[in-house]
RNA sequence: GGGCCGGUAGCUCAGUUGGUUAGAGCACACCCUUGAUAAGGGUGGGGUCGAAAGUUCGAGUCUUUCUCGGCCCA
């Protein structure tokens, strides 16, 4: 039994967490009080920090990377709050678009019922409930991560007011005239007469006819080339006529050839791959030529050619383009483009300023851009492309060949790439591009990477197609004037429906006379109505517009968004373009990107790797602040490893961090004593407490950059060791003595029991935004009348506990205290002694250390029952440790020669 | 296949403009303590800095190649 005139630690924080079944009653707590109401009351009238969310897709069970972003954004959003600032976080979700329509076909094959016969409006109706189940869904996981924001008032891209606003948005384009119907291949039935998603498509064999087609040039940077024919292969022959360029690779050599055979390529010269020549041989029955000149790829640049049908009517220039996709597995290395029948030749001839337009109408035949073959059937085309391309002299050869080829997964019939009218906003024609570079340059990331990799996005990015042939989203507010197939512009048109989906949702659009949308102007008869949707990343692009802008209690542009590393192509990047094209400048004063979560070894999780973990497991075995550890301990700069043997150092941790506080709060009996900081007489108070403010002022210091920073590992580990290092193993350790065994009155322990009371208090503090559920617990614990941590702000410490002289003369008595450690443990290993206690040092130290350390008790410092100093010249420090003389005191348990003076132990 | 980013102790991370023997905490081992006790303290071991070549008096740091991993694109 302890003595009575021992002051042990007393508390009722428990050494066991518990967080499993702990956190969930704090949740309720938060929930009982209101807490993210009381946050906003608290914080009226403060500067705003506004970390706008992203909004995940309202759609299956929250993985780890959703965790690591929503936990990365509450620390955030914390840290703000705390630094004094109203910190508001609404968090949002993505609703419309097509994986929400599968899961909706998928149950309707399950119950055996045909999409086709249901209406749009109740399908549509099917996609928004099953969205609002997994919004509730999401919440409730969210929440559980210890998450704080304006649940109650989330946003949605399917809100009746995202859906009005995104309309509005629309119109802000096709006023400004940078939105135009363009054309885009999709992959097309030409039997059921639509288009297919990937899903749909089904691939097997298909005999096709193949070519080897030739296209003279007409100029060239290099000379040898001017005259000879480029020569392509290919499996679709019925596209030649639609074909635009020709693509090459530059990393590839070709070769001139001349043939010889007789024939109608005797004495042309041909261009090829030179790793495919051989088989370009082969299979043209090619028997007698020269090579003339061999070339690198890069020498096409700037290579104008013909097209083979130059001679009836096909007058416009072919150019050669470079392109990464050309390769050597099949074909003569040159890629014939038809940008209306291909994505690689769209994209390639998009980033060109070659457009596709519609060569081909929806039964598959030829529309009037094409000469000599309109009304003629796709499918009936390649007997006459061929034809036609003997009697033009340019067929090398032709054959087939069988090989898979999409079809469709209904009618079994093979698809096609067919160019469909699509909407697009324009990069350029109102300098969409420019805009957007030059908010880039305005915006600050971190980590500062981000920025060159969303840059060189945006410099390179073809123009944005905004329309989806599908029914889950917002309709794209467009009427087409029938006679003349102009584009109605109208304010009050586009404010008239807008005004309309405020009340009711876009629902109606597929349902209602169009003469409703279109109000007393015109004649719904004179016009053709758009049925097709808005692409979903114009409705998160938007965002900012009907979130930041509409609500009283956010601003616009927002202080960060943050999101994973792959949202430069996504959110960040389309809300980037949304906002420039209609406001001139980013919605974001900041970016801030963070990594994918991986495994312990670095490698991606995947259900087949078996490696992955649920934020699930890890609440139920852990506990949600042992995760928030792990996210703030990570460098969300890199990819983040995540498994058990990482999540238990971290949990070791975070025992660490608790019995820190566990310790602090047992010492002053849970009774907190607040203290004024700016008033505390420094003097009065002994050299180690005054070393314990100057590291807390240090701390803070280095906080305060951490935190400015976004650098929370390095926050975290500066924290975790300053428990560890200057708590736990040196300042506890020392006044462990004189807090259990000095009287409670003396004036000594009283200023230790003040440090334990300000370092308790700047701890909880640092600690919040981090550990939300702890320290809550232990806030409760200590302010019974208020009602959370999460309300408080951080500690601000006066400049005067500053102390670089104190600081740099215990650096060398710790030096000093190293030495003797090691002496100790010497004397400990030969079994001399055991206790610190047991030992008497004899300490000599250079007659240069004098000035500095006389007056210092290094009993004290390091825990022994004596201490003695001499001084000589020449020396470094040398401890040599003899077993105390004397008996153990059986109260403060040092060992003295004499009876124990001290004035808790002469008691009794 | 291309673009970008990354690889420092078992783990999480430091490592300034190239400059002594590459650091911290955790984990580990051994010891002490039993008045923070499913806690606390002390000491210690542990790294070819992904690999190779090059530049340099000197490379974890600069260059090149390779390799492994991640994101995006194809």
């Amino acid at each position: 039994m302890s003595k009575p005139q021992i002051n042990l630690p007393k508390t009722a924080f428990s050494m066991k967490a518990n967080l499993p079944t702990r956190e969930p009653d704090i949740l309720d707590y938060w929930q009982k009080i209101n807490l993210y109401d009381e946050i906003r009351n608290s914080s009226k009238g403060r500067e705003k920090f506004i970390l706008h969310d992203g909004p995940p897709y309202a759609n299956g069970n929250i993985h780890m990377g959703t965790a690591l972003n929503k936990i990365l954004k509450d620390i955030i959003v914390k840290f703000h709050q705390m630094d004094g600032k109203d910190s508001i976080y609404v968090p949002g979700w993505d609703c419309h678009g097509l994986p929400i329509e599968w899961k909706i076909e998928e149950q309707y094959k399950k119950n055996k019922k045909n999409k086709n016969e249901i209406p749009v409006v109740e399908f549509r109706k099917e996609c928004r409930s099953f969205a609002e189940k997994w919004i509730e869904v999401h919440k409730s996981q969210f929440k559980r991560l210890g998450v704080v924001g304006d649940w109650d008032n989330y946003y949605s891209t399917m809100s009746f007011g995202a859906e009005a606003q995104i309309v509005r948005e629309l119109g802000k384009f096709l006023k400004e005239g940078s939105l135009y119907r363009g054309f885009k291949p999709v992959l097309w039935s030409t039997v059921e007469k639509t288009a297919l998603a990937d899903a749909e498509v089904e691939y097997q064999d298909h005999k096709s006819d193949t070519i080897y087609t030739s296209f003279s040039v007409k100029s060239s940077d290099l000379k040898e080339l001017v005259g000879s024919d480029i020569i392509i292969w290919t499996t679709t022959p019925w596209t030649i006529p639609a074909n635009k360029a020709l693509a090459y690779n530059e990393s590839l050599n070709y070769v001139i050839l001349q043939l010889r055979d007789d024939g109608e390529y005797k004495n042309r010269k041909i261009v090829v791959a030179e790793a495919l020549l051989e088989s370009v041989i082969k299979e043209c029955g090619i028997k007698d030529y020269r090579k003339i000149h061999i070339l690198k790829g890069k020498e096409f640049k700037n290579t104008i050619c013909n097209h083979p049908f130059i001679k009836i009517g096909y007058e416009h220039d072919i150019p050669m383009l470079e392109a990464r996709f050309v390769t050597t597995e099949q074909g003569t290395g040159i890629v014939h483009c038809a940008p209306s029948h291909g994505p690689d030749d769209f994209n390639l001839c998009l980033n060109n300023g070659i457009k596709a337009i519609e060569t081909v109408d929806g039964d598959g035949k030829y529309t009037k851009n094409v000469k000599h073959f309109e009304g003629i059937h796709i499918f009936k085309a390649n007997s006459i492309v061929i034809e036609k391309l003997k009697e033009q002299k340019n067929l090398l050869f032709n054959g087939e060949l069988v090989h898979s080829y999409p079809h469709s997964w209904r009618s079994k019939a093979p698809l096609v790439h067919r160019a469909t009218p699509q909407w697009f906003i324009s990069m350029e024609s109102h300098k969409l591009r420019d805009k957007a570079l030059k908010a880039i340059d305005e915006t600050v990331f971190y980590p500062s990477k981000g920025k060159e990799r969303l840059k060189s996005m945006i410099e390179t990015r073809p123009d944005w197609c905004v329309s989806r042939q599908r029914v889950w989203g917002v309709p794209l507010p467009i009427f087409v004037n029938k006679k003349t197939k102009e584009i109605l512009v109208d304010d009050d048109v586009i404010e008239n429906i807008a005004s309309i989906y405020e009340e009711e949702g876009s629902d109606c659009w597929f349902s209602d006379n169009p003469q409703r949308f279109l109000g007393k102007k015109y004649k719904a008869e004179e016009f053709d109505k758009l049925s097709d949707i808005v692409e979903v990343w114009f409705d998160s692009g938007s965002t900012h517009s009907f979130v930041l802008e509409k609500r009283e209690d956010l601003k616009w542009p927002a202080s960060m968004y943050l999101e994973g590393s792959d949202q430069h192509r996504g959110w960040f990047h389309s809300s980037l373009l949304e906002s420039c094209g209609t406001r001139g400048k980013a919605p974001f004063e900041s970016i801030l990107s963070h990594g994918f979560v991986v495994d312990g070894k670095g490698l991606k999780m995947s259900k087949s790797l078996g490696n992955v973990i649920a934020p699930e497991d890890i609440l139920k075995k852990y506990g949600a602040d042992i995760l928030r550890i792990w996210v703030a301990s990570s460098n969300y700069a890199e990819d983040l490893r995540i498994d058990y043997s990482i999540l238990d150092q971290h949990a070791e941790s975070y025992r660490k961090i608790r019995n820190t506080f566990r310790y602090l709060l047992g010492n002053i009996n849970d009774s907190f004593e607040i203290t004024n900081l700016n008033e505390l007489n420094i003097e009065n108070l002994p050299e180690l407490e005054q070393l314990m403010l100057h590291k807390i002022y240090v701390l803070n210091s280095n906080f305060k950059k951490y935190f400015s920073n976004y650098d929370f590992h390095n926050l975290y580990k500066e924290l975790l060791n300053f428990c560890t290092v200057d708590l736990s193993a040196f300042y506890f350790d020392i006044r462990k003595d004189n807090l259990y065994c000095d009287a409670k009155d003396s004036k000594k322990r009283k200023s230790t029991i003040l440090l334990l009371n300000i370092i308790l208090n700047a701890l909880l503090k640092w600690f919040a935004p981090i550990l939300s559920f702890t320290t809550e617990e232990i806030y409760k614990l200590l302010f019974k009348d208020q009602k959370s941590i999460h309300l408080e702000k951080f500690l601000e410490f006066p400049e005067k506990f500053k102390n670089e002289k104190l600081s740099k003369k215990w650096i060398e008595l710790i030096k000093i205290r190293d030495t003797c450690n090691i002496s100790i443990e010497e004397k400990r290993a030969s079994k001399e002694i055991g206790s610190s206690l047991e030992a008497d040092l004899k300490i000599q130290l250079n007659q240069k250390l004098k000035n500095l350390i006389e007056g210092t008790d290094f009993s004290e410092l390091c825990i022994t029952s004596k201490a003695e100093v001499t001084y000589k010249d020449d020396i470094n420090t040398i401890a040599i440790t003899s077993k105390a003389k004397g008996s153990k005191c059986s109260i403060c348990w040092k060992i003295k020669e004499t009876a124990c003076y001290r004035a808790n132990c002469a008691i009794d």
